[in-house]
DNA sequence: ACAAGTATGCACCTTTTGGTAAGTATGGTT
DNA sequence: AACCATACTTACCAAAAGGTGCATACTTGT
């Protein structure tokens, strides 16, 4: 389906949301410095907190919990604690999250492909 | 493909990159408060600036010339001076520009599948 | 002279997002 | 009774993103 397509099926649906458009609402949810890392990560598979930490280098505590914490409540990760002493906490995808990062490939592909090209348009961004 | 391949790949290529993923490259290009909206519009046909302007509902001067600027020298967006009294610029995705719609789209219709949960869920996250 | 029409620039402020560094909780181990 | 490991919290600050309103350019039609 065209990307036109499948926007004017969403502004139909604007009408009763907030939302004009799905790529809207979707991007609110993976934007975040540190969510496509983490949902790079935990794809693989479930993670212990330190674990995960270690994964996302340069992310702090703070950080990490903070984007967990959003993505818990927008049901794409689940967080298990095994209420152990010292502390066990377990993050996976959820199966809604699952189709999120299904939906991400092509995207993340794009990315893949035109990333020496991305790069250097960040500099100009800057400089011009 | 799945996830874990696409984003493997791309983490091979992060030794000589600043990118970890692909992911990280792409969303970096299309984050932005108005530039879903923006190639939403010009995914269309090709449009000149007030013309996007007025699609573009409720965002201001600054913001839809900055936001352009920064999708013309991503390569994203081409613009066309006329060079006309009164001016007369045209803007329209680039063929670059059009393999970034495409990528977009399982993500916006993800979005789009999944508007209701997703509003919910951003309430959610200011109220809990 | 001057107003109309069109795309852009700029100065200033507010809000959002991210970063740093320290601190808390707890039961088992020494 | 001090200490360790682990997950999480908090107070505070810096940077980035976004918003508002006014200024500018220039030529055609009045």
């Amino acid at each position: 389906m065209h990307l036109l397509v499948s926007m004017v099926m969403s502004t139909v649906r604007s009408s009763t949301t907030p939302f004009i458009c799905g790529l809207d609402a979707a991007l609110r949810v993976v934007s975040g410095k540190w969510k496509p890392l983490i949902l790079f990560f935990l794809a693989k598979d479930p993670k212990r907190y330190g674990e995960l930490k270690r994964c996302v280098r340069g992310v702090s505590d703070k950080m990490l919990i903070q984007q967990l914490k959003e993505l818990e409540v927008d049901g794409i990760v689940v967080r298990t604690d095994y209420k152990e002493i010292p502390p066990r906490v377990v993050y996976e995808l959820s199966p809604f999250g699952f189709t999120l990062a299904d939906a991400l490939i092509p995207l993340c592909e794009w990315g893949t492909e035109h990333t020496d090209i991305i790069e250097k348009a960040l500099v100009r961004r800057v400089t011009a």
